[in-house]
Parts: structure tokens; C-alpha cells; sequence
DNA sequence: CATCCGGAAATTGTTAACAATATATTTGAC
DNA sequence: GTCAAATATATTGTTAACAATTTCCGGATG
């Protein structure tokens, strides 16, 4: 009795690796991926890959042509990124507002367990498990507010950090978190959102 | 020497008649979407339907699970729509600031095409073809200014759409959309912004 | 030397068959 | 008759083979 990722597995999990390289820049920008030598890496057929690949490219993080495949999309230009960090501020500011008077103990207990990972991965200074923990903790109240908006949310925050990622001081990083999750915590709405102001730019 | 759509085709085109569906409410919510069923239907095998779906869920507007496919997903409640008119509003707003410095001759007879096309489908009063046309004067100046941000727009336009539709009322939708371009035309960016903001909501 | 043309190799696109899982139906015990 | 287990059907997940397209490379030609 297999209890949680009932075997979903191939398309998500091939995509979450892919993403992270990425995000940590194992791929040049304009670099085509091909199917055939993923699929042998991961140990499947093409099928599950095209599935990742073409996910990643709903995302905007790749790029795809008719048959030359997908290659890593060109970087947001500065505007662009402005634009997108209004628009995961606009759309994480209604998650906290959704999600804080509404949590329960479990959620702080997983939000607490969330930000020691983070913590972690930041004392280790390793940028793609930063950025990985980063993007779970964001993504904890999202999902709890509004699994609806979860894969918007997914899109525009990857690409923010793919962009330059204010991630590299780590120290920061850490205060930064450790303030919101203190807000939340404390069920203070109005700091906790406008410390994710202070995190998300 | 086949011009534009090289062959592409396929997997964009089935998912835009089955968009059209979803929009024009073909399909109960929550439904569950098969594949054989679609694939017969458009002549091919479930690889293409299968990318078009995941497209489509990707977008949000259907709904995956694990061994059980996709469904037609709920709808956003009024905040989530709330939010999303935010998001796509900042967008857009970008865009029409980027675009009409720079449009040219040949941009402003698309425009102007595009606008005709749905002045046409508003006096047949045909809802899907409303939808489709608005969607797509909207996309013009969105892929002239950003290509990156295309696909995020596509996701946010079409889930605002599907809630509750303000396009039924045809003789406003032509008024709105008339003036927005006008405004484009004579490259009076404050004007074309404010009718926007009147248009998307 | 540059360039254009073909063929070979590599790559993506599509398909049908098979495997795994979920759903519906029947069967049997009580 | 009801419920639960067993079976059958339907559906999704994966794979490998084949088709179509692109890319690469060498050679003929000017």
C-alpha cells in the first residue's frame, strides 16, 4: 500500500531534477536538451522526458521549436522581471493573507520543519539546495491557500530566480525567512507580508 | 516549402479546439477528459492528446491526477479571479507601454484586422468566437512586447475568461476593445492603459 | 575558395502494443 | 438482500519501433 506519490513519479520527478539544473546553471542559455540522452540518464524511455521537458516549457524556462525540440529559454530581461515580481508579490500577498488566520498547528509545524531545511542548506552555502528550500517554503502557503494558483506560482518564481538570484547571500537569506516565518507564527499578517516584500524583489 | 506552422501543428492545434470547448462550456466541470475518446476524434494517437492535455493543465484550467487523468478543473472563487485580473492587468500593462512606441504601420493593420474580426463575431453573437478573438487582439501586443511572457498570459486570460464571462455583453466588449485600439493608434499610451484597466476586469 | 547539392546521421514526431492502475461487475458467503 | 472478495473491463503509463524532419558532412561545380 504504497501511500503517497502513488507512482506519479516519472513526469514530476524528472522535471524537479531538470529544473534544479537549470536553476544552478548546469545548462548554457540557448542549449538544447535532448530527449534521447535524458531519457538514459533517468533510466526511462523518451516518453516521461518529453512530458518534463514540455512541462519545463509551460514554465517558460525552456523554449520550444517544432521538431528541433526544446532548448533553455534566454534569460527575462531587467523590465520583465520587474513585471514578474509584482505578479508573484501580488499573488503571494494574497496567499499569507489567506493562509495565516487560517493555519493550523501542523502548518507552523511544517512551516518551522521548512525553514530549518533552509536554514541548512544555507549554512552548507550549496545555491541549487538554497533555491530548492527557498521555493518550498514559498510554496507551502501557496498550496494551502490556493491550489488553484500553485503552477502559476510555480512559473513565475522560477523564473524570477533563474533570472539573478539575491540568493547567493546567505546570510540574508536566513533573516529574511526567519522574520516572515516569526510573523506567521505570530499570526501577524501585516508584518509577515511586508517582510515578504522585503524577500521578494 | 511549407511557410509557418512547419508542422507543429498537432499538439498546439488540438489544444486549442479543446481551450475552445472548455471555454464555450462543452464540458461539465469536474468531467474527466479521455484519451482514446479525444484521440479518435481529432485522428490521431493519444501521444498528441496526451501533450495537449497536459498544455492544457498546465494552463490550469484542467486538472491532473495520478492514473486518473485529467478532469475539467474547478472554477477560481472570487478572490483567486480577483487576483488573477491583478496579475494579468500588470502585465499587460507592460506590454502596451513597451508596444506602442515601437508598433509599426504593419502592426497597426493587424491590430486593426484583429479588432474587425471581433467586431464580426460579436454582431453574430457567437460566445466562443467572441472569446477567441478578444483572447487574441489581447495576445497581439502581449507576444510583440514579451514573448517571454506570453504563455504566462495565455494561463491567466483564459482561467479569467472561464469564470464568469463579461463578453456576453457584445455592444460593451466592442466599445472597450474600439477604444483601447484607437488609443494604440494614436500611440497615446495613458489612454490605452486607462480603457484597459476598464476592459479587464 | 565559396557554394550549392545530395546523402548520411541525428533528432524529433507519431503510433501501436504492452504494463500498471483504477473502475465496474459479478460472484459467493452469510 | 448485503457486503466483500474476485473477476472483468476500461483507462492511464510506458515502451520500442517507425516516420518525418532537421542537421551535418563531403564532394561536385563554378
Amino acid at each position: 500500500m504504497k501511500s503517497f506519490p502513488q507512482r506519479e513519479a516519472y513526469r514530476e520527478s524528472i522535471s524537479k531534477v531538470i529544473r534544479r539544473d537549470l536553476i544552478s546553471g548546469k545548462y548554457k542559455c540557448d542549449e538544447p536538451m535532448r530527449e534521447q540522452k535524458l531519457a538514459t540518464r533517468f533510466g526511462t524511455s523518451r516518453g516521461p522526458v518529453r512530458d518534463a521537458l514540455m512541462q519545463l516549457t509551460q514554465e517558460g524556462i525552456l523554449q520550444y521549436q517544432a521538431n528541433k525540440g526544446v532548448r533553455v529559454s534566454s534569460l527575462l530581461t531587467d523590465e520583465e522581471r520587474n513585471v514578474v515580481v509584482a505578479m508573484r508579490l501580488e499573488l503571494e500577498k494574497y496567499c499569507l493573507n489567506k493562509f495565516v488566520p487560517d493555519a493550523s498547528e501542523d502548518d507552523f509545524k511544517n512551516i518551522s520543519i521548512l525553514l530549518e531545511r533552509l536554514k541548512n542548506a544555507c549554512e552548507v552555502a550549496s545555491l541549487p539546495e538554497v533555491a530548492e528550500n527557498d521555493l518550498a517554503l514559498h510554496r507551502y502557503w501557496v498550496a494551502q491557500a490556493s491550489p488553484h494558483l500553485e503552477s502559476t506560482w510555480v512559473g513565475l518564481s522560477v523564473r524570477m530566480i533563474m533570472k539573478y538570484s539575491r540568493l547567493e547571500n546567505y546570510k540574508q537569506s536566513i533573516a529574511e525567512h526567519s522574520r516572515i516565518v516569526e510573523a506567521i507564527l505570530n499570526r501577524d499578517i501585516e508584518k509577515a507580508i511586508y517582510y515578504l516584500g522585503e524577500n521578494i524583489l
